[in-house]
RNA sequence: GGCGGCAUAGCCAAGUGGCUAAGGCAGCGGUCUGCAAAACCGUUAUUCAUGAGUUCGAAUCUCAUUGCCGCCUCCA
């Protein structure tokens, strides 16, 4: 099956064809260093990550290259506030957003490259769109004339006289048309600069996407992904400067994540409902954000919400108790060695096999990770299913199963970014994340459990139910089992 | 004003012309268990906002109606 893809440009699901065989040239738009990262950044970089995690495991060659922005009006008024220089503060937001994405299991990029380290780039691009007469200086600012570029406004789907209709003009009298756009911009007395062909100043926030994706990918890449907000007019932008430059199309694909709501609001900072990715993760496993959002199609907006959260967590434990379950069968049968298998057995090796293909193929059809999960889902009922039903299978045979089961389930794991824990490890985390959130004391909890483990060898019944009844009071669950208990929290 | 999107069970969410409308959460019945929990089995939408149309056949296409939402200004 070949890869499908929604790409905004034509409003359809295309097959995915790349310019150079086997390879896939991928950028993507990142974050304006200017604060930490919110639930949003989570939900670009994880659709993205899950994006190039399976065109990787598809055997595509990937260069995936998203950017940094770290010039830009927010950054230097976050600077001036603090009375410090720009790259402090980019440095700091750059470094957070690394370590949100590292929790997050958010692979790192093959080139993550900063703006402000490809000025030369960028002068050269503003110099030939001004040699084409594309461009115009004014008074040490630079402007990218639309007028001179018919196709603008293709990506959105806008046309240029319907927008002047309802433009809010911008006061700029430099410009000759109120949506031109700066591509280079002269600093003011105390602001970084650069030294330019039109004199010192800084780029426009478009300029430098067009530049480092022709630096690294060329004229023409793959795929170029970002938020939905990012079409227009960031996207439209960087369209127009590149091919009015180049001549050729900038990118065949473009796929935009839809938005994160919070309560059904519209996340912004006017109704302070922004959720920063280090909050979200001191309450919640961070594999429960990353399901949370692979629960949904990227396209589609997402509510996010407690509740949302809790039902994921509770989705992923019982990803987590299949495995674990899978590992102590696994355990017990020791190592059987052998390659017969029954054939009324390998048809559980051939159904688990049925399902990989099937979670392959939901992501080959425009990264439908919502009908993936489906998949991932069916195989952890089916492996439950062989622990409970297959009780006096022949040890090899079940070996060779719960093997391939493993591998299975090791594939989603991989390509979604998530189960990449030992499960022993995840409860553990978990529960100490839910003890935090409720102020319980782990150790306390675990003494009261051996103390009742002392009533249940004695068979003091009645005593080990009221120590049960008053860990439940505060959502301690018990999990008894021949010899030892365990617990999580509900 | 312009452009675009969405409406599927109690909740979340796949499915965009034809097998029994995935999956998760919640609920109910059963098995297992000292009792539980987890797990397993069964069950929960004759129907996809409403109305009309196209078609042998529609949740899926067309039109209309209603209701939400996003973008057009910095924004993932």
């Amino acid at each position: 099956m070949p890869q499908k893809l929604f790409n905004t440009k034509t409003r359809k699901k295309e097959i995915l064809q790349p310019v150079k065989e086997s390879a896939i040239g991928m950028y993507v738009c990142g974050i304006t260093a200017y604060d930490v990262c919110h639930v949003g950044h989570a939900r670009a970089a994880v659709v993205f990550d899950v994006v190039f995690r399976h065109l990787k495991a598809r055997g595509y060659n990937v260069t995936y290259v998203k950017n940094f922005t770290d010039i830009d009006d927010k950054i230097i008024d976050r600077a001036n506030k603090e009375g410090v220089d720009i790259y402090r503060i980019t440095e700091r937001y750059i470094k957070l957003h690394d370590e949100d994405m590292a929790a997050l299991n958010v692979l790192t990029p093959t080139v993550t490259p900063r703006a402000t380290a490809h000025m030369s780039d960028m002068i050269d691009l503003i110099a030939i769109l001004e040699g084409k007469g594309i461009a115009y200086a004014v008074d040490g600012d630079v402007f990218f004339a639309v007028d001179n570029y018919p196709a603008y406004g293709g990506l959105s789907g806008r046309h240029l006289d319907e927008m002047m209709a309802g433009a809010r003009v911008d006061v700029n009298d430099k410009k000759r048309n109120p949506l031109d756009f700066v591509l280079w911009k002269k600093s003011k007395e105390g602001e970084p600069f650069w030294e330019s062909p039109w004199g010192k100043g800084r780029p426009g926030w478009h300029i430098e996407c067009s530049a480092m994706s022709r630096k690294y990918l060329g004229e023409t890449f793959d795929i170029h992904g970002g938020g939905e907000d990012l079409v227009f007019p960031h996207h439209e932008n960087e369209i127009a400067q590149s091919q009015a430059a180049t001549g050729k199309p900038l990118a065949n694909y473009w796929m935009h994540n839809g938005f994160v709501k919070i309560n059904a609001e519209k996340m912004s900072k006017s109704l302070g409902n922004i959720s920063p990715i280090r909050d979200i993760i001191q309450h919640y496993h961070p594999e429960v954000l990353r399901l949370f959002i692979l629960q949904s199609h990227y396209r589609s907006p997402v509510d996010y919400s407690d509740t949302a959260m809790k039902e994921t967590r509770t989705a992923l434990i019982r990803c987590y108790s299949a495995l674990q379950l899978m590992k102590e069968t696994k355990d017990k049968l020791g190592s059987h060695s052998g390659d017969s298998l029954l054939s009324d057995q390998s048809g559980y090796v051939n159904k688990l096999e049925e399902l990989k293909d099937q979670f392959n193929e939901a992501l080959d059809d425009d990264f439908n990770t919502a009908q993936a999960l489906g998949y991932v889902f069916e195989t952890a009922r089916l492996i439950n299913n062989i622990n409970a039903v297959e009780k006096k299978m022949e040890p090899v045979a079940k070996k060779i199963i719960l093997d391939t089961a493993t591998g299975v389930f090791s594939h989603f794991g991989n390509v979604l970014g998530i189960f990449q824990h030992d499960p022993e490890v995840f409860f553990l985390t978990d529960r100490v994340i839910e003890a935090g959130k409720r102020g319980l004391d782990v150790s306390r909890i675990e003494l009261m459990i051996t103390e009742r483990q002392k009533a249940r060898a004695d068979k003091d019944w009645s005593r080990a139910d009221d120590i049960r009844r008053d860990l439940a009071s505060q959502g301690v669950i018990l999990k008894d089992s021949a010899d030892h208990t365990t617990w999580l929290i509900e």
